[in-house]
DNA sequence: CGAAATCTTGAGTATAATCAAAAACGGTGG
DNA sequence: CCACCGTTTTTGATTATACTCAAGATTTCG
C-alpha cells in the first residue's frame, strides 16, 4: 500500500502499460527509474552513426527522427518518434550505433544507462520482455516503410505516410478531432519518402486539391480518412497495436 | 565430461557460436533443442501474413525471403534468408505476423514451438540477449535496405545488395574464391529493389559489362570487390558482425 | 521589420516503367 | 540423349513518374 503509484505514469510507463499492463511494482519501479533529463532545441543531434554509447534515450516530449547519410550526402530518415519512443534502445545490445538520432522540435529526452536497462531487464522479465517487444515493433515499421517506399508511388506513399502518422499520435492520445502537430517539413517528409521536396509539394498539393487533407502551420487534419486509407493501402496490423488503441 | 558437444555443431549454433562464444552446456542444450524438421520444396509459403504462429523456424539448408504484399499485388521483399537464419523469430513477442516468408530453393526447416523458446531464454539469459540481438540486427538490416530502396539508384543499389549478399554467406562460411550461391531470380531481385525485372536485367548487363561482377546459372563471382564496394557504397558496420567476421 | 528558412511554381530532363516479343535456359519424359 | 515445355532472361521502343534547376512567394522568427 505505502507505494502505491496509482495515477502517476510518465511517457514510458503509458506506452507500457499498453501492452502489458504494469503491476504497481513494475510502475513504480519505472517511475523511480534513474534518469538523466535534458532539454536540446530543434534540429539537434542527439547521437550519431558511429557512436558507442552506454545508455539509451527515452523521448519524454517533442519529435525526434532517425536517419542514416550515404556516401553521396543523401539522408534516409528510417522513423519519426514522439513521447514515450526509445529510439535508440537497440543500442543496449549492438555496440556500434549504425544510425544517427536528431530532434526536429526541441525535445525533452531522459537518458537510462544500459546498465540500469540491464538490471530492469533481469529483475522484471515482463518489462524486458515488453521491450523487445518494442524493438520488434520498430523492425515491422521499417518493413512497411521499406514496403511503401520500394512499392507506392509518391501519392499513395504520402497517404500512408500520413495514415501512420495519425495512428500513432491518436495511440499516443495527441490527436484531436482528427487534427494533429505535422512538426516536420517538406524537406524531412521527402527524406523519409526517397523522393525530393519539390515532389513532396506537389503530391501535398494534390492530395489538399483532392480534399483529403489540410495542412497549414504544423497542424495537420485528416478530412476523408477513408478515402486516405484507401489511397495509402493502410493496414495497421504492422503497428501491432493492443485491443481499443486499434480503433479509429 | 559425459555431454561434452565439442565439435558438434548446427546452423544455429554456429551462428550464436560467432556471437556470445556458447558454453558446452548452452551448445548441449541448443543442439537437443526440440524440432520439428521438415523439407520443403522450391516457392512455398511457410507461413503467411495474418497468422499467428506458435512457432518459429531455424533455416537448416537453402534459401528463404520475407516478404509482404501491397493491395495492387505489388511485392517488397524485406530480406534474403540463409542457413541458420531465424526469419520469423519475432512471432515470439508479435501475437500476428505481419510478413509471409517463403522459400525460393528447396529448404530443410527446423520449426521450434515459442513455449520452447521462451523457456531457452529464461534458462539461458545470455542466449536470450543473443536472440534478441538477432532481432535487433534484422532490424538494422531493414533499415540499411530502406535506405538502399529511397536513396540509391539502381545500378549502385544493385552493388549494395551484392556485396551485402556475398558477405553475409561469407559470414556463414559459404563463399569460395569470390565466388557464391545466388539463388534468387531477376524477379526476386527486382522485388527486392523495388524496382522491375526488366529494369535488373538492364543493371546485371551493366554491372557485367563494367566487369564488376559475373552470374551465370546460380553462381556470382565478384571481379572488383573494391569498386563494387564503392559504387555500392557498402560500409559493413550495420551487420554487426564480430571481429574476425568482418574480415574480407 | 527584415533575413533566413520553407514552400510553391514552371520548364526541361532522366531514370525507370510499361508493353511486347524473342532468345536462352532448365528440367522432364520419351 | 534429345525434343519439348515452361520459366527466366534478354532486347527494343515508347511512356511516365519523379528529378533537376531556377526563381518567386510566403512564412517564421529574431
Amino acid at each position: 500500500m505505502a507505494l502505491s503509484n496509482h495515477g502517476h505514469s510518465t511517457p514510458l510507463t503509458q506506452k507500457l502499460d499498453n501492452i502489458i499492463n504494469l503491476t504497481d511494482d513494475e510502475r513504480s519501479v519505472l517511475i523511480n527509474l534513474p534518469m538523466q533529463v535534458q532539454t536540446i532545441t530543434a534540429d539537434q543531434d542527439i547521437v550519431r552513426e558511429g557512436d558507442r554509447p552506454a545508455r539509451s534515450c527515452v523521448i519524454l516530449d517533442g519529435y525526434a527522427v532517425t536517419y542514416k547519410t550515404t556516401g553521396d550526402g543523401k539522408r534516409q530518415i528510417h522513423a519519426f518518434h514522439i513521447r514515450g519512443d526509445v529510439p535508440d534502445l537497440q543500442s543496449l545490445h549492438l555496440t556500434v550505433l549504425d544510425n544517427s538520432l536528431s530532434t526536429i522540435t526541441t525535445c525533452i529526452v531522459g537518458f537510462i544507462q544500459h546498465e540500469v536497462v540491464r538490471d530492469l531487464c533481469r529483475r522484471y522479465p515482463r518489462i524486458g520482455e515488453a521491450l523487445w517487444r518494442e524493438t520488434l515493433i520498430d523492425a515491422s515499421i521499417f518493413r512497411e516503410w521499406m514496403t511503401n517506399v520500394g512499392r507506392r508511388e509518391a501519392y499513395d506513399r504520402m497517404s500512408h505516410l500520413l495514415c501512420e502518422w495519425m495512428t500513432r499520435l491518436r495511440t499516443a492520445g495527441l490527436v484531436q478531432d482528427h487534427t494533429c502537430d505535422m512538426p516536420m517539413t517538406q524537406q524531412e517528409l521527402a527524406d523519409a519518402m526517397g523522393v525530393t521536396p519539390v515532389h513532396v509539394n506537389r503530391v501535398l498539393q494534390e492530395l489538399r486539391g483532392d480534399g483529403l487533407i489540410e495542412l497549414k502551420g504544423n497542424k495537420l487534419t485528416i478530412l476523408d480518412w477513408e478515402q486516405l486509407k484507401a489511397v495509402g493501402d493502410f493496414d495497421p496490423t504492422y503497428l501491432h497495436l493492443v485491443r481499443e488503441q486499434a480503433a479509429a
